[in-house]
DNA sequence: CATTGGTCCATTCTACAGAATCCCTTGCGG
DNA sequence: CCGCAAGGGATTCTGTAGAATGGACCAATG
């Protein structure tokens, strides 16, 4: 199971930590380490090479952001990540970029937001053709929006949050997506390229209220399409 | 100066991080460790009387609430306290806490609402006489509140996040009541009382948008009233 | 069903290696 | 002769490894 992927570390002194906390966070995000699964941490020591001090500390560094609980005596078992848990985290992430859009509406550079609205236009225009490609470069400008808005908040701790769930988010969005199979969420990408473009003009319009309900309208639908991708495919326990 | 307080640990195995982090959170709470401090494992070590292993990762657990930066190679430095961090910290909760009220909102006992709203307005009525027992009290009472909107909420996830905001706030208001001294905090307590008489008023007509107006208004006068307090008393760096 | 022995593994300790910093020296310019 | 900047070495502290400790679970036995 985790034999599939060596995926040593070599990264310099006083790093490791953060590039284990990296490459586990990517294993659950690809599905690699699923949900309830036991984390042994001499296994995950061989597997990245290295002692298992690092290892417990990327550990608990995790269990800090929500992917894992530590049981003590126990050790590590990677969260279950069921519909129920995604309605949880979109229900904060929406409060919280919906705050970050009021905060950011108007100090955003226009011509940020102008190159933004281009590409997601192009993007939404073309319906599902050629999918690693598009699926990338979707993941980008959402990632790049997201961004744009937590930087022009003004809070860097309110950055700092929606980065954690971002991450989170990402996480069950993968699992949901191996689960399953791509096709529908194609078509979920361009209707988020849409959702986008409603939130870029309103900010363009420096209409805060209307940016930040298009939010709150791309958070929730994003949270429908994941949590039923998941309930559809999981045999919750 | 960490002499002032030897702090032993002598929890059993398993538990020791655990409580090393509940203490050196107390100590910011109260004022023991300031911000900028640098903390140095050895020192954290022989205070504690156990080993640099276990305040490493309690040090990475403090991280991850918030309370302290680490920097590879260079050790963990006690956040800075000021006006800005508060704010963006009130935000954030605020947004949050809006939520939950919503959320909650027609969910909570009116019975438990009922007793601590009786609560409440024998303590605002009260003007700040005798005066450790009702911060005591206040804050139990402001406890409580929370924990029933947080919990009504039905969603562990935001439960668990407020959580976390409530302990850094904490950590910020404990750091300007001993900047300022206490006289001033009485009358801000009472204060707060209101505020939460309109709140649980609001949630007793089963209003969810009088309510969450009211939180948004009481995290708002308290981030105003803390920030204020803390540029008063202190020369920033 | 309670007990006990064994095994696995989380946790903690000790020791060491390497990074960062500090301080002293040395060389240069005033 | 004094001040200052740069270099280098010592010190201090962090980060990692590996060993030791003891808790939790399982299975076999009474």
């Amino acid at each position: 199971m985790t034999a599939t992927v060596p995926s040593p570390v070599s990264s310099p002194r006083g790093l490791r930590r953060e590039a284990i906390v990296e490459s586990l966070l990517a294993d659950v995000f690809q599905g690699r380490l699923r949900a309830g699964q036991h984390l042994v941490t001499q296994e995950l020591a061989d597997r990245y090479a290295v002692s298992h001090t690092p290892i417990r500390e990327a550990l608990i560094a995790l269990a800090g952001i929500g992917i894992i609980t530590l049981a003590p005596n126990r050790g590590a078992i990677v969260r279950q990540v069921g519909a129920k848990e995604v309605r949880e985290v979109c229900q904060v992430r929406k409060a919280l970029e919906c705050e970050a859009v009021r905060l950011a509406s108007g100090r955003i550079p226009p011509a940020e937001l102008q190159a933004l609205a281009v590409e997601l236009k192009k993007l939404a225009g073309r319906t599902g053709a050629n999918g690693l490609r598009q699926v990338a470069k979707a993941r980008e400008l959402d990632s790049r929006l997201h961004d744009l808005i937590a930087d022009a908040s003004g809070n860097q701790f309110l950055k700092q949050e929606l980065n954690r769930l971002k991450l989170l988010f990402r996480a069950f969005r993968d699992v949901a997506w191996e689960h399953d199979g791509a096709h529908n969420d194609f078509h979920r990408l361009t209707e988020e390229a849409y959702e986008h473009v409603v939130i870029v003009e309103g900010l363009l319009a420096n209409d805060a209220k209307t940016a930040s309900r298009a939010m709150s309208r791309h958070i929730r639908s994003g949270m429908v399409y994941w949590s039923r991708a998941l309930t559809a495919s999981t045999k919750q326990m």
